[in-house]
RNA sequence: GCCGGGGUGGCGAAAUGGUAGACGCAGGGGACUUAAAAUCCCCCGAUCGUAAGGUCAUGAGGGUUCGAGUCCCUCCCUCGGCACCA
């Protein structure tokens, strides 16, 4: 293979310079430094027991490029890498093995952190932090201690998904038609104790400070319809012979009209105290069954609807109609007020409730203000009133406006907006995650660790089983969860033996960058001002909300305490696509297709994968891994090296080698301004194919191809710039500058076209005007022939290009 | 179902509305070599033609334009996200 044939000893020179960069401490970010700061951030990976595969370098590659180039350019760069070691297969492996998650953490750590300097990307090591360790994470309680001060942190019973057989909650994804992923035993919804954070009430700021971050469009969009804004009205329906109010909320109160029935989540509070003696067996049974379904099936849209009628009545307050009170799955608890009223005529679900329950369909919009009767579906649209009494003929618009303010002033009804967006689900049952540092008191209160007792840690335990309770296994450490006054020994009360999901941890880390081993505070203030924001933010799209919405979250919040100085954590996003295997298939263990990027430096080095990796296409674009692929990108590095190997010339490059090389300059600059890495590869590419024709190596051009290919591959950057004459490190070089005159060629080709189909071509001087190019193309044979004299009917100049003859 | 990407040679891809396929891989031919590897040079979308040259071609079909891979409309396929959110 290419590698082994190398023209020099890949190995050694990557090993050099690697050695090089850790003793010189190269890459080191400079707190106090008057240059412009610019803050690139990797999302930092999960140090699974795998290592790292190919598709981790994709974007790691691309960030040191942009960093190296901005070293190059005279930024004081930050660039640093860390660990989200908290996670469950590392306690998985601790179930099977017995052996410490903490344990294998840190092996995993360290074999990342080869990898990762084995391909000679440039961080700051410094600056290194893991989520999982003590150090580190006493300040992932700090943050929610002041959440939980500033009443953002709640504890509720939600639903879960309980397996007594395996005497554990498990998520959504592992239950399967109700029965758990492995072993199959039976699952049932059980509410249970959750801690949650409030991120509904930064729903509206989340939303709007989406506007001024430069994110690609889509992933913004994501965020969006994830939170989910929508404005509507609440209502307040009357229940017949009850004092109760059935408030409902809607995006269409302009429908109120065609309000046919009601219907309740099964979990809403009044399904007990509506229901009518008639009823209670259907409607117990019905919320039973309901109650054991998971999320997922409950929500398949494919299910036909189901239902039962409580037996009670609601008044419509818009004119007295008397509608019948549902109770259906259809509806969810989670969402609006939990109950909605049905307009089966202008909605899809509302529509197939009623036709399956053969409940009256009322149409109220129109078109074009006439009734044309109910179709095979709800018309959704909106249009103009009709069958609403005096409303008839009003257009939806106006129709909310004039209905809602009429609802408020009789105190029925106000205009209200909700959101999809949940409060988030904070804590996991599990062993390796952060700690609250919270106390149980005897009376049922809540009491925060002191800061000063922080980090509150993990103890040691026997097992990494939860217990049995569904509990996690640190409840079974009475040592830990029992917490006695220092002087007296007595029980003060009981740790929470919940833990903080893998989230948490991430939700911050780029601040913890800025000022790593602080042990007095989470960041100092005078280096988050230096360094905030992220300039840039580079990972996968699969953190394209959740991630980022919950690190936005935390920012905020942050803010709003003075911890930080920016509205947002993160301005500049890019998202990486994904790399498949050479099946086209994605990368998994099972498909055996993964590879391995420390067999691809064994064989191609470090300098080529990166290259390869930057030369495959876009850098957010999903594509397929070919390992014959790095071939020519390993070919591309070692022409390079046998140029600058030779004699050099200090005499200056012919002209036509000069406009090349000034032209490369300028793609290559522009490119990583536009992160189009794999263009800017090619153009190199292309300058090396031109100077390759000539003779004489030109130091002028040999030294600004170096340094132009250097933050590719900077092992054989850094190597051919000191054989070139210079100190290191290259990244103290200044970046080539080109001259925009040697960017224009002297001579263009210009086009003939007859209607638009190219018939010839000619050379001509740079800028010849209109009217001689003109007279060039008709006095070509080949156009002549191809107008066949016809007359000519209109002649399209473009300077430069081309003529295009209409005739 | 809704939202968002994307369909260009054998493959990865490139192309401010102006020569479609830059650059690379694979393939073919040649030079060097006892030979192979490496290296260097040439060819390389399809099709008709001895050639000159012509015709077709950017998922499909329409449209705008002197000119469309690029803009507009309809549709198909594919990948990702969300999914009864009232």
């Amino acid at each position: 293979m290419a590698g082994e044939e190398s023209t020099y000893d890949i190995h050694a020179v990557e090993q050099k310079w690697q050695d090089y960069w850790l003793r010189d401490n190269t890459f080191r970010a400079d707190d106090d430094s008057p240059k412009p700061k610019f803050y690139v951030l990797d999302m930092f990976p999960y140090p699974s027991g795998a290592g790292l595969h190919v598709g981790h370098p994709e974007g790691y590659t691309a960030t040191d490029i942009v960093s190296r180039y901005k070293w190059m350019n005279g930024f004081n760069v930050l660039h640093p890498m860390g660990w989200d070691s908290f996670g469950l297969p590392a306690e998985q492996y601790a179930l099977q093995t017995g052996i410490h998650p903490a344990i294998t953490t840190r092996k995993n750590i360290d074999n990342f952190r080869r990898q990762i300097r084995m391909l000679g990307l440039a961080y700051d090591w410094d600056r290194e932090v893991a989520t999982s360790d003590p150090a580190y994470y006493r300040w992932t309680q700090w943050i929610f201690l002041k959440l939980f001060e500033k009443g953002l942190a709640y504890q509720t019973e939600i639903p879960v998904n309980w397996c007594p057989e395996l005497g554990t909650v498990l998520a959504d994804e592992e239950v399967v038609d109700g029965v758990s992923e492995r072993g199959g035993f039976p699952v049932e919804r059980r509410p249970m104790r959750q801690w949650m954070l409030r991120i509904t009430l930064y729903a509206d700021r989340l939303l709007k400070d989406l506007d001024g971050l430069d994110w690609p469009e889509p992933i913004k969009e994501m965020q969006r319809n994830w939170i989910g804004r929508s404005e509507g009205a609440d209502v307040d329906f009357a229940v017949e012979g009850l004092p109760d109010v059935l408030r409902v909320f809607t995006t269409r109160p302009d429908t109120l009209f065609g309000v046919t029935y009601m219907v309740l989540a099964p979990e809403h509070p009044l399904v007990n105290r509506i229901t009518t003696s008639g009823q209670a067996d259907a409607v117990q049974g019905y919320v039973t069954a309901a109650s054991r379904m998971n999320d997922i099936s409950r929500t398949d849209v494919t299910r036909d609807k189901t239902g039962v009628f409580t037996g009670t009545y609601a008044i419509n307050p818009v004119n007295g109609a008397r509608v019948p009170i549902w109770v259906a799955d259809y509806v969810l608890i989670s969402y609006g007020t939990g109950a909605i009223m049905a307009v089966p005529a202008h909605d899809q679900r509302d529509f197939e409730f009623a036709k399956t329950f053969d409940l009256p369909i009322i149409e109220v919009v129109s078109r074009d203000a006439t009734p044309h009767g109910v179709g095979e579906e709800a018309l959704t649209i909106e249009g103009v009133a009709v069958n609403s009494g005096m409303f008839d003929g009003l257009p939806t618009r106006e129709f909310k406006a004039r209905i809602t303010a009429e609802l408020e002033s009789k105190g029925v009804g106000k205009a209200s907006v909700k959101y999809r967006l949940r409060d988030w689900v904070f804590s996991r049952q599990r062993y390796w995650g952060e700690p609250f540092p919270l106390v149980h008191l005897p009376d049922g209160t809540v009491v925060a660790v002191p800061q000063s007792d922080l980090p509150v840690t993990l103890p040691e335990v026997a097992s990494y089983k939860t217990a049995g309770s569904g509990e996690s296994p640190l409840a079974t450490i009475e040592d830990w969860v029992d917490v006695q006054d220092p002087s007296t020994g007595k029980s003060l009360g009981r740790r929470e033996t919940h833990t903080m999901p893998q989230w948490a941890g991430s939700c911050w880390y780029y601040l913890r960058y800025i000022d790593p081993k602080n042990p007095d505070r989470l960041i100092d203030p005078a280096k988050e001002s230096k360094w905030m924001p992220v300039d840039l933010y580079v990972g996968g799209a699969e953190h394209a909300v959740l991630h980022l919405l919950y690190a936005r979250f935390w920012h905020k919040f942050l803010y709003d305490e003075g911890v930080v100085s920016t509205l947002e954590p993160f301005q500049k996003l890019v998202n990486q696509g994904l790399i498949l295997g050479e099946d086209g298939q994605k990368m998994s263990k099972s498909r055996g297709n993964v590879v391995n990027p420390d067999e691809v430096v064994a064989v191609f080095g470090a300098d080529a994968m990166r290259v390869y990796e930057m030369f495959m296409g876009p850098l957010e674009v999903v594509k397929p891994w070919n390992t014959q692929g790095i071939v020519g990108c390993r070919r591309f590095l070692d022409r390079i090296w046998r140029l600058c190997d030779g004699p050099v010339s200090d005499d200056p490059a012919p002209l036509h080698v000069r406009r090349m090389l000034h032209k490369t300059i300028r793609k290559v600059t522009q490119d990583i301004d536009r992160m189009r890495f794999n263009t800017a590869i090619a153009q190199m590419m292309t300058l090396l194919n031109e100077i390759s024709k000539e003779t004489i190596r030109y130091r002028e051009v040999l030294e600004a191809l170096v340094l132009l290919v250097s933050p590719y591959a900077p092992h054989v950057g850094e190597e051919l710039w000191e054989r070139l004459g210079h100190e290191p490190s290259i990244i103290h070089a200044p970046w080539p500058t080109f001259d925009p005159a040697l960017c224009v060629e002297d001579e263009v080709k210009i086009v003939f076209q007859v209607n638009g189909k190219l018939r010839d071509d000619t050379m001509v001087a740079i800028d010849t005007s209109d009217e001689e190019l003109e007279r060039m193309a008709l006095e070509s044979d080949k156009v002549l022939r191809h107008l066949e004299g016809r007359p000519i009917r209109k002649v399209i100049v473009v300077r430069n290009r081309l003529v295009n003859i209409v005739g």
